[in-house]
DNA sequence: TTGAAAGCGGTACCAT
DNA sequence: ATGGTACCGCTTTCAA
């Protein structure tokens, strides 16, 4: 039983006092990297008496000694979207060897929680960020963490003008290969719902799918923006397309919105793929056991998160590696939501 | 452009230099609860010169002297399993408003990985943890968080003889309920694919279903383990079961089993509600998305969270609440995985 | 090889 | 109302 206030936790001193030494000794002689200072006999009985105290070394005393809090910031719109726990897994299981812990900020897409996000992750001095909110046009945050002198890597989408590094899925590759496997069904009218077009993916989506479609003689495409990348957004968008005369294929900028499609085809009595086929993007968990199977881009998510850290940590490390972009490669998965064109 | 060394920041001296006080001064004029100790006039100039310099507290050295790192611990199995964003978002926005930044340590269900995981947040001086991995035999950990006096919550999973509070919903009023329901549809011959026995609410829902069972006369109900609360495991158990005769329905101990349930009978050219009925457990994102759509139990996960989070903090405040239940109500949603029993 | 002391960036107590 | 100072737990010179 706990004999001390609950509180009090043992430290380097009470090892001290116990090993019969200074604390410094105890300190070098718990420090691999200094423990060959100490003579064996010293380090064997400091060691001793640590693991008899269950001394556990005060990470945050020496972060602030150290001016390294071992600490990173994950920065996303929302941690429900299924798309980021994999993201956040590849990062912390890369961050956690070396000792970071990853401090996760959902931001909601708002602008205001994002800067008091922020505030909050400069306040408890991180050594780096991953941003994965980057819009188009102003990113405050971003500008301010720059000029903070704060590391950044940016995940999925850029960092404007600013040197972040970038680490992203080939957006474009993947929505070509949706489009060429749309055409090869023999669809020719085909809507892409787009995200937001103040964020990279989005455009970069957007701009890729207005290409493909040109690519292809007498195929015909047209965008239509969601107020979100979400179920309810996608849903309405699909909606809207409806009232004006059906496409025979939808392709999704991201697979909640697939989702909302396939919500709004069932809500009209529509069959996928029999009336309309449908394509996602991201092959988000269990995108395999919706209904119908989804059709959608796999993104390694769990990889991008990986790299994201690993450019992270190069920089923390000293490695110069600006306006740097790593591109994952993504693959067209075909399921059930895809099918030839009707009539 | 940054004139200093990119990592060096703002600190409270620099604020006093600029004001022409003392840090202490500064200290007190910044927070609430101490300015009304300083003149209204210093105030003011401290205020400026802190919002010209851009001055953000230093959260770890306030902590270090304050003996508070306003981090929580969040150990969960795995942030993967769409289970647990909805609590870890619950959790975090209950916190945010307190200055808590929960610290999320996924454990895989490895023992091995989680007394590592625990030994991090020891080192990061959580003031306090939220544990939804709880076995149900030896919990070491837990013993070890006890003993070096750490508060926490228990998540879903009890403690087991440690007096810690527990989160959890109420699981036997949800089996209870799927049974009623398939009851109800005609069904006689139920399994139930528990998750592993070693897990307080597995094996609460697998006694829960054994009592329901009972109460119907004429019904027969035989319980499965599965080997994990995953997909596969789901799959596997389903497999074994089919392979010595079909029930009529399946409660599956929670969503992800349901899911593997299904994918085994679509295997097998069975279908679902047709052959068999499925009823989950937890009511995962998207699980009305799924093919068929998921009859199961809702539970109230986002609410489990900010109840866990709520209780810590009056630990943290320093109300006693040993052996505290609370008990959040469940709902059964039916949807399309359950129908008729068969002929 | 080890000890002493300063300092990281704050807070809090004691003076004035 | 404000300044001075010690201290939180650790690392890191500098001496011995």
């Amino acid at each position: 039983m706990p004999e001390r206030d609950s509180t009090r936790r043992v430290t380097l001193d009470d090892v001290a006092q116990r090993a019969g030494v200074h604390k410094a000794t105890v300190s070098r002689a718990l420090d691999p990297a200094t423990a060959g200072l100490i003579s064996d006999e010293t380090v064997r009985r400091v060691r001793e008496a640590a693991s008899e105290l269950g001394y556990v070394p005060n990470i945050v005393a020496r972060g602030l000694r150290k001016k390294a809090s071992m600490t990173v910031g994950v920065v996303i719109p929302d941690l429900t979207n299924p798309f980021f726990p994999p993201i956040v897994r590849g990062i912390e299981d890369h961050l956690q060897p070396r000792g970071y812990t990853a401090l996760i900020a959902n931001t909601d897409g708002d602008d205001a929680v994002e800067e008091a996000q922020f505030t909050t992750l400069l306040g408890r001095r991180v050594d780096g960020l991953i941003v994965a909110t980057g819009r188009h046009g102003d990113q405050p945050v971003l500008e301010r963490a720059h000029e903070a002198g704060v590391r950044a890597v940016m995940l999925n989408r850029d960092a404007g003008s600013l040197p972040y590094p970038l680490v992203t899925g080939d957006d474009a590759t993947g929505i070509t290969a949706a489009v060429e496997h749309l055409h090869g069904l023999g669809h020719r009218d085909v809507v892409h719902i787009a995200g937001p077009l103040d964020l990279s993916t989005s455009i970069v989506r957007a701009d890729a799918f207005r290409i493909a479609i040109a690519a292809h003689e007498g195929m015909r495409g047209s965008v239509v923006e969601a107020s979100a990348l979400t179920v309810s957004a996608g849903r309405e968008s699909m909606e809207a397309v409806l009232a004006d005369g059906s496409p025979t294929a939808v392709v999704a900028s991201n697979d909640l919105i697939a989702l909302g499609v396939l919500r709004a085809l069932r809500a009209h009595g529509l069959t996928c793929p029999g009336d309309v086929s449908v394509v996602g993007f991201n092959d988000m968990p269990f995108a395999e056991d919706v209904q119908p199977p989804l059709t959608t881009v796999h993104v390694p998510t769990t990889e991008m998160g990986a790299e994201a850290a690993r450019m992270l940590l190069r920089q923390i490390d000293g490695e110069r590696q600006d306006h740097a972009r790593v591109v994952l490669p993504v693959s067209l998965v075909v399921r059930g939501s895809t099918g030839p064109a009707p009539r």
